[in-house]
DNA sequence: TAGGCCATCTGGTCCT
DNA sequence: AGGACCAGATGGCCTA
């Protein structure tokens, strides 16, 4: 378990807490403002106006004041902000990533995308029949079964019967689409 | 309205 | 030292 308590927080330097909220304030149009992706804008946006984006933690509303560090508040906050934009960015990346993923993975069509949980799972499951087709033409024995749906999935604690009715479905989208495959590939030989 | 999913911020830790 | 990675917190949106 991580420690809650922070050494430094960056709000509790030489300067005014309000003076550095203000600051953080006009960092965040700026990025805003330079955003290419219309959503991350609007996510800062709603922050600027809501959210308190308070961490657990150090950030809980004290308003003591340290002098200390040898870098300026003002340098502290730059910081933060280029690192709020690469997180900002890795997880863009990290989206695309699943972006691509569903993409690739068979599954039946549905009016809403594969949440990151299902898309996972899917994976999982595509990657276990592609096994078993391998043992298959190797002749040996399937390493995996596909008994309804698997039981240590965070997925089948939080789906409905719907939900599970439609993984199976995929599951023997899977099979069938595999062995289809496996003919061609024979007949081609 | 509750719950699921998500984006973002944040500070700690790890890695180069 | 600085960036990447991680996990907790928070709040918005959507759906049943």
């Amino acid at each position: 378990m991580r420690s809650l308590e922070m050494t430094t927080p960056w709000h509790e330097e030489e300067e005014d807490v309000e003076v550095e909220d203000m600051e953080i304030t006009k960092h965040r149009d700026d990025l805003t403002e330079s955003s290419s992706d219309e959503a991350t804008g609007r996510k800062i946006a709603r922050r600027k106006n809501g959210g308190s984006a308070s961490s657990g933690g150090g950030s809980s509303g004290s308003t003591t004041r340290r002098r200390k560090t040898c870098i300026s508040a003002r340098e502290r906050n730059l910081r933060r902000l280029e690192s709020n934009e690469r997180e900002r960015m890795r997880m863009h990346s990290l989206n695309d990533a699943f972006e691509q993923l569903r993409e690739v993975i068979p599954h039946i069509k549905m009016e809403r995308k594969l949440s990151k949980i299902e898309t996972l799972t899917l994976a999982k499951n595509y990657i276990m029949a592609l096994t078993n087709v391998i043992c298959e033409m190797r002749g040996e024995e399937k390493h995996y079964t596909f008994q309804d749906v698997d039981d240590d999935s965070a997925v089948d604690l939080e789906t409905t019967t719907d939900d599970n009715s439609r993984e199976q479905n995929n599951n023997s989208m899977f099979q069938q689409n595999l062995e289809s495959s496996q003919e061609n590939l024979m007949n081609s030989r």
